[in-house]
DNA sequence: GATGAATGAGAATTCATTCAT
DNA sequence: AATGAATGAATTCTCATTCAT
């Protein structure tokens, strides 16, 4: 991978997530870039091909972070770091959750798969805590989940995402 | 307003919320509402015209939501109201909240000040029930209500609805 | 001859002779002078027979001035009169000139004949004065009033036109 | 500049010049160029930057010319050759000329600059030459220019110009 | 690997014009 | 006479993509 190589995801990555993929044009990507337009097709064929780079880019760097999660011993522990995860989100990271979830609100895009290994772990760690209902209890988890990503993606200047957590904390944490 | 320029809203609002302002075309629009492209234009004067149209469209069948949470006596049952929002739109009213939550996520439409009035109910009412911080309550409840919206709005067959609120209820409602 | 039809041939003037005719649509016209579109057309069929009756309306209001002319019964007084043409433009028929002068130079509305009656007038003046080649002193001052026509009909601040006349003048008559 | 970028602008010269600005659409300059259209915006942004750069082409020919009028060391022979530029633009010429002076017509486009160099030079050799009023003289004369660069350029068969240029050179040479 | 000229399809928008009322 | 809704063709402009160098 090039140093053009590398410039292209990373500005496709902001651009994308912050504007939606149709209203990024590839021209504007390679300007941002400091590349040539033609570059852009001659490393990843079309503009789709460029996105799917970019999302298989950003999965490379998140699974690791999954992966840590499925290693804790504790069952309720693992149940609370994936409740967390949206506050434990790098901020270098934001631009790839973000652009996850704004492709989720758009048929085209739309990748029902990605959430499952999660709502798996999830699943596993309240059935050992002997939840009744575990796999509905998991829903509403990742439904809690989805929650906080739009609101610590999203945040503006108002919401302090540390008093949120804090609150949170207090809520299920004894 | 005529048949053609109701035709017209609601055909976009149904396109912009399934496949994004950017992925859908006025030709498109045009075509499936039935009339000439150039109607479109006549009548909403630009695409971004016809964008704050339907949400304005969507905004005034909304309102009346609110003003009925408003208007129950009992703070608890406001809060849960607001909570439980999600779970209570209209199947009709899906394509509409689901471009807002789809705009949500593009920074040139984003518009932080539509949930701005129900957290200030929310507000309100948690004070009344004497909770510490009613503020970050407000924002974590603000929250959960993204995440049910995420969910509820974009439920694949596999989501059950009903299941989830009644989870949800156990947990809030003794 | 309704308001409405005055209105529309007015604000048609004024527009056409300040942008150009293809400068200006139908639908600026409707707004400025405050009718409906299909007005328009019910008065003038289209938009190049709109130009044709403001056009006519123009000239009937110039013919006289042209009248007065031939009526002067001194040779030399009828050439300084033509010659002085455009310092007698009352600035109410500024738009029509201005039009003329603007569609001249556009091929598809050339129309030669239209300075036709004014070079015979001054062709027989010249004769009568003894002018060896009256034919082109005729085009010689023809060309003089082209030139103070776009200085009068277009002239900024910073030209005075009653100086102007004034430094011809010295030039011409002792 | 690439042999296609030089046609367009050649292209659009003829056309804008002939039928104006807003008469000559941008399919129409791609399809008499040879090119497509997409490359005219490529190149110049938008259909006014076109003319902008047309204008640019045109000037750049036209500056040498007022160059060597100022390197003349008479100032009598100054006046004249400003006097008598309409008469020598060369055929090629024409069309930019055109533009210059159908632009002139256009309130959006007017242009007060461009000829004040010309008028520089004239007051200045005016002033050399004892004139009273340099200024007003300048005025006139710059009038006359308009009016024979009109004769000149609008010229249809029946016009000669050289006839006209002998008649002017017998009055203002002895 | 990288550039930038070039394309053609399609996008948003404008416009003259028609027609029912 | 007058309106205003509606049209369809044309116009300006954008965009993903190709290709020669």
């Amino acid at each position: 991978m090039t140093d053009k190589q590398v410039a292209i995801l990373q500005t496709a990555l902001e651009l994308f997530s912050n504007k939606g993929f149709y209203a990024v044009s590839t021209n504007l990507i390679a300007k941002e870039a400091g590349v040539s337009e033609g570059l852009i097709f001659r490393h990843f064929q079309n503009k789709v091909g460029l996105l799917n780079a970019v999302m298989q880019m950003g999965k490379e760097k998140v699974e690791p972070l999954l992966a840590s999660i499925i290693e804790l011993p504790d069952s309720a522990k693992r149940v609370q770091a994936i409740m967390e995860l949206p506050f434990h989100i790098g901020e270098q990271d934001y631009p790839f959750w973000r652009l996850i979830y704004s492709l989720k609100w758009q048929n085209d895009f739309y990748d029902d798969e990605m959430s499952k290994p999660t709502k798996d772990i999830l699943v596993k760690a309240l059935t050992e805590l002997k939840y009744a209902d575990a796999d509905a209890e998991a829903d509403l988890i990742m439904s809690y989940v989805d929650g906080f990503a739009t609101t610590v993606l999203l945040k503006r200047d108002s919401i302090n995402t540390a008093k949120l957590l804090e609150t949170l904390r207090k809520k299920y944490i004894q």
